[in-house]
DNA sequence: TATGAATGAGGCTTCATTCAT
DNA sequence: AATGAATGAAGCCTCATTCAT
């Protein structure tokens, strides 16, 4: 009986184990991606970051872009989780709350963000995780009910412009997509007060879309100067 | 004086012939990089794709990365161009010109600047033609001053948000650059209409910014919320 | 405690044939530049030769240069060491003991030798192994003060020619290395009987420069042709 | 009459000017391998200097082995031709003119020996070149027979040790070699008065092989340390 | 005749993955 | 179970030589 259960026990500690040392891989790698751009970062930089051997590695991961997925699906999770509040709040009245935490959490580590970008790129259609892609893909996708039926509703009300609904979440996604890439752009010359400029980033993705403010671009050179006036 | 024409024109020949290789080289590499992805472009494959030989290539470029950049170069180059006019236009009273041709330049081939971007990104740091990244720098810089005043001038009209002036072109530019990447991102179910997607984006490009529609986070939900019931 | 042991005994075994590896590279690479001559002798043919893997190689040595250094230090350690016993032997009362190990030592293996001289050149100023080409320069000085102060002894005593104490073992040097390439050179007919004209050869090294030898060459018209007479 | 002289004409000065160039395309190699050493020089660099076109310098070598083996049997004919004055004063009585000549004008431009030394190892057993190699070995042992008798004619006077007479210009040729390697060796503190040092060891090969000098090395201990001695 | 663009074999090096210990 | 040495495919770049103009 004993035995029984320290073997038991034993089984969950070394579960543990294995599951802290991969978090202890996924940790490295990310240290690594940041701190030296994709390109430079080894599968042994990896491991001798992470104060493992080599081999090590591949009992937790199968291939090298294993890693990578695994680290864009923790943080699509992280991101999918305070969307979903925002997205709740939101049908709880406060019309620009889902908006408002989607931009916030891509915006509150725009370094990951973009890194993240950027492994979806790199991996392009890698065969060996392809499976784990569309789940990051079915992820990303797992709002776009509640997201829709949210601004139907804002767009019954007369929130928002009526449009498609998905229009209003993809330029948001865009214009967030777009603010982290901002944040590491060098071909501008005001990066300082980034602070302030992605609040106002911030802001105009709270607000995009909204009445008034769509207008169809063969007309636009007649309204564009006065939508401010339109509203009113 | 007839031998020297023709030996004039033998050399114009010549540099006519040696560009027109330059540009095939140039073409082989961007259908490439478009088909393939920029990682399985090799120089074999762009040399053979041109229908010359691998040394050929370096007759032209004095690295893969010169190709890359030249490809980042010519791009840059008519986006300028078109915002360029688009300024003028503004300056003359059509308030969302510039705006409006920069989206458009920019979506008119999502995918070549797209590609752009992400050579931007391969390249990182690279040795080799740092200089010519850093003219690639001055390029997009270029148009700063002329938007600056451009723009400070519709803050004065009331027109614009009365934000610092780059504000407004850098949430374009992030808006632009977001929209690229929406064109091709695989998380979306939508993407059969894009072009009116596309619109959409571009006209909430051209009004971003407008007046009242900036809200400081710093009292968002006080005020985020309360749009809508502002609108009525 | 026998694990410990086992362990320790692992770990030591794996460092054994890890040098054990490591010297047959070195063998490898040295059979082929002597025998391929250094030109023909590629990274591939060493790992061939060695019956490993092209990128083993690269466990052990970072650059191929590295390879071509470490020949050069194995072998500078060994004439330093042999020097070294010459020089204590002189210094005991043998006067010409430390020439002679000099000479006997460069000139036991004349083809390794050469080659050291070869590669020596083929280094040229090598950006990696920059660090060990000095090591390898401080190795070969770090006779000099002893060599120095015995010469000077000998100086003293009046077996040696009042010059420079340096001149003396620099014109060693120069007769050695001399001595050395003449093993190879295709420009002589004479070949055959290299042993005993390298004992010659190193009955010069060993005696040069003692007391009556030294003209100076202004006035060698006159004296160079009578030293013959002199002697007598 | 006229037309057939001029003609004439007309092809002597194209000689002239195609040897002319021919030169040019010598001198710029040569400038080359001694400015930027000999692993850098490419036969383009070697066009570009010589202010022609690449394919050009094939009109005049048929390969680039063909510039150095030029350039190395124009160097030995230099060497050569001094020798063989050195020589013929000898014979006139001055024993030591000789080898005074050997290493005078091998050590005029050690730069340039050296490099001729180190072609010759680079060219190795080049196919191409071999029958013009053959000629450079024939130019140095062409002065052989005059020397052995020369020597011979010294060792029957008493002057020179009695050993095969070759071994005594070996031994030269052995000596003048290492002193040109010793002009570049990085491996020394002492460099600066290397004009004494040369002329040291000029003196040194003059008197080299002077009776009562060599001993048989099995027995040097003994008699090594005072041929000075002995000599009186 | 002089030219230099074109060629492609061949060199060095990197790194994801495997597997014996 | 963890390790890290071994592997070799694949990539970038150089340069002697050729040949059409």
């Amino acid at each position: 009986m004993n035995s029984k259960t320290s073997s038991a026990e034993r089984i969950r500690e070394k579960k543990k184990v294995f599951l802290l040392r991969e978090q202890k891989i996924i940790d490295a790698a990310l240290a690594l991606f940041l701190d030296d751009g994709i390109d430079r970062v080894t599968v042994s930089s990896i491991a001798a970051r992470a104060g493992i051997g080599k081999g090590t590695v591949y009992k937790h991961f199968l291939t090298k872009n294993e890693i990578l997925v695994r680290i864009m699906l923790d943080y699509e999770e992280s991101i999918t989780k305070r969307v979903a509040e925002g997205v709740a709040l939101s049908e709880a009245g406060e019309s620009g709350a889902a908006a408002k935490a989607y931009f916030e959490s891509r915006l509150a580590r725009p370094e990951l963000d973009r890194l993240v970008q950027h492994l979806e790129v790199r991996l392009g259609d890698a065969e060996d995780v392809a499976d784990q892609l569309e789940q990051l893909h079915v992820m990303r996708r797992s709002n776009e009910d509640s997201l829709n039926s949210m601004i139907t509703r804002l767009i019954d009300r007369g929130v928002l412009e009526d449009v498609p609904p998905h229009y209003h979440y993809l330029a948001c996604w865009a214009l967030a997509q777009g603010a982290v890439e901002l944040c590491f752009s060098r071909s501008w010359n005001y990066r300082l007060d980034s602070d302030d400029l992605m609040k106002f980033i911030t802001g105009v993705g709270v607000t995009m879309g909204n009445r008034g403010q769509y207008r169809n671009l063969s007309d636009s050179k007649a309204s564009a100067a006065k939508p401010a006036v339109d509203n009113k």
